[in-house]
DNA sequence: GGTGATCCTGCAAAGGTTTGCAGTGAAGTA
DNA sequence: TACTTCACTGCAAACCTTTGCAGGATCACC
């Protein structure tokens, strides 16, 4: 990767050496020593306070305190078996779709005690094994994040660590899917009844779930609405594959598009207004994801917003819940873990919802007066009402 | 925090139980047994391959691989002292400032085997202090990025683990800088050479040295070039924030806006429309960061690009040459790390990059003829054209 | 006073790895 | 042959915690 920025050189304002008091690592001996009881007395301090003398608890602590004590999770983990750590395995930290689910997933994880290892997996497959390898050792459970491998690879690394997916559907172990299929059905219904009936469905990444979902809902949607729908792609998920789509999307003679993620629909915009073709006057974009920008732009962005925040919060919950039930690897190891650990797995399908805003319009065959589908809802995300989303239906999905 | 999506109750799709083989820690004794050997000669094999034979070397080896070994770092933290693990304390993931410089420092720390803990503070200086302790001993340093807490207790947390500091000035310490100074001063110049001389700056956090900087530097400028300029603010450096200083913003007369990052401006943007002001037709907007985003608005932003990723790397890269310097809490550690471990330090600064594209144009007092200073260069992250960045003078600042 | 129960605490092993030290055998040197 | 050197390997302690077990003290009760 080449350096983007002109960089004279870092200039090294200041390259001074300094003395400083070496960190000072206090161990539970220390706090023993200091309180005049025996280690594994501050060891059940914290671990199991119960079992310990009230009088001899607060003296403990305040030593501990005194010292700055801090239990040692690694040494903890030796033992017990638990790190008490998440992973959280990402295809691509830099999309605006992950950094809410990201910051939602931490959040709720540092609320129970546990912290995030991330990782960038940059659309990579073989990344993502490597990934999951590398930190099975390190953490109690792994986030999979739209991963691009295959489901019977998932399947053969979930057990070497647990494993939430989020965006993928893998029989068998527990997965978070936010429902594009349906959320891809109202855009179309959408677009169709504006009066659009040339529609074209700008794709993403082949491997990704999401994709498909949506290729097939919106088949089904056109299909039943009595519109055209064509087939693009697969595009990279990013502005400028939006944009590189540009000139195909007009070739294609249709007057609205639905694209794989806002990016996407953003780029196509803007490339789209490069072409001269504008938006939403001859051609109509919906995007999916909601991402923060797509109520900056301008047109603002039509979308389907997926609730991230919610979808790394419920990740982490399960993980961690199915985390509770096995503690993995612990004293026995040897004998009783031997076999046949009893899971339960669930899956959760969250809901989607059109959000409709500026960038779609009337189709070409738009009847003037009253328009068939989804009245326009004012957007929910604007602090100008409290809004009320258009009632995404539907509630579950076939298997 | 409530929930923003309508979530008719998350569907169990599927609520299965299933049977699945444990996972197997498979550890160093394994891989001696497997291949007769000690177990010493096994982690030889790993951590100073040089001191075992070649043939006992690829013997454990192909042992290590057939049963799937992975060191347990953990273990291998507790008697060494290195963890491999950094962490990451970032202000507000969901900013898009943020993605580039985590997934640079990612990236580069992974290319140097080691893992990343990434932690949110919701711009709290009390979490940031909190998850420092917290993860002090589970890593071998900590990158923090744009903290809000003061520079003293900074200091003080360095001496509990080693620390890197992006986007703030903390003397004795190893700091990233990005130039934002220079950066403003540019912005400022580039206005007034369009013929602005009443120019508003809207500030952003008031605990924030970039925003200090950018004070300092567009106060000079601007008396420099004799223009006026209003200070607003404190504000949210969000969207939101943005569009909520729009009213200020026209009461206040001014013809141009530098604001303190492109959030900030796209929202104020935003904002000015809702107000019938036109963009830059009426005032002049100027951003900071360079977020993807800036150039997928309308109109595309003129903004001070910040070296994100550079900043990510290069803090990485000082993190871990300081921590091969000094290893810290290793064996002997009763004695000899006592005291004193001498440490060097050094402050970089990155350039930034005046980025000139749609949101400034002339300003009341505009000569017809040729702009004063900036000539309008080209946009250098499209992909039209090559484009020469405008060249960034002045190296350095004084500490 | 004896018995048992209860509460608290100490002992020591265990978890997976690294590493200083010592031991082995072979090769090199005198 | 005797001695040194060298390359390699094994031994065991150490890192910091947790936790089953057992011992000691206290108390209630018969």
């Amino acid at each position: 990767m080449e350096q983007p920025f002109a960089l004279i050189g870092p200039t090294h304002v200041t390259a001074a050496t300094s003395d400083e008091g070496a960190a000072v690592p206090v161990t539970i001996r220390d706090v023993a020593r200091a309180s005049g009881v025996h280690i594994s007395t501050v060891s059940r301090t914290f671990s199991a306070p119960h079992l310990v003398n009230p009088e001899t608890r607060v003296r403990v602590l305040a030593c501990a305190e005194d010292l700055g004590y801090r239990p040692n999770r690694a040494a903890r983990a030796l033992i017990t078996g638990r790190t008490h750590n998440i992973g959280l395995i990402i295809a691509d930290i830099a999309n605006p779709f992950f950094p809410p689910l990201i910051k939602a997933a931490e959040s709720q994880a540092r609320h129970r005690d546990y912290h995030v290892f991330v990782a960038d997996t940059n659309e990579d497959p073989t990344a993502e094994e490597e990934l999951v390898h590398a930190l099975a050792k390190q953490v109690d459970g792994v986030l999979l994040c739209s991963p691009r491998m295959s489901n019977s690879l998932i399947e053969q690394l979930s057990r070497e660590v647990p494993l939430v997916v989020v965006n993928r559907q893998v029989t068998g172990l527990p997965c978070v899917l936010m429902d594009v299929g349906q959320g891809a059905r109202a855009a179309i219904e959408h677009l169709i009844g504006l009066g659009h009936t040339r529609i074209a469905l700008l794709g993403g990444p082949r491997s990704s779930w999401t994709n498909r979902e949506m290729r097939r809902a919106a088949s089904t949607a056109a299909r039943a609405g009595g519109a055209e729908l064509t087939l693009l792609g697969p595009n990279a998920p990013t502005g400028t594959g939006g944009s590189a789509a540009a000139e195909q999307v007009r070739r294609s003679g249709v007057s609205a598009v639905l694209a794989y993620n806002d990016l996407m629909a953003i780029g196509l915009i803007e490339g789209l207004d490069a072409l001269g073709v504008r938006v939403p006057q001859e051609v109509s974009v919906v995007g999916v994801d909601d991402i923060a920008l797509s109520r900056l732009t301008r047109p603002k962005l039509t979308t389907v917003a997926t609730p991230t925040a919610a979808a790394g919060r419920t990740a982490v919950d399960m993980l961690l819940q199915q985390d509770t039930e096995s503690p993995r690897g612990a004293r026995g190891s040897g004998a009783g873990a031997a076999l046949g650990v009893r899971r339960t797995t669930a899956q959760v399908m969250l809901q989607t919802d059109l959000v409709i805003r500026d960038s779609t319009g009337p189709g070409p065959h738009a009847r003037p007066a009253r328009p068939l589908a989804a009245p326009r809802s004012p957007d929910p995300h604007c602090p100008a009402g409290p809004g009320i989303p258009t009632a995404a239906t539907g509630d579950a999905v076939a298997s």
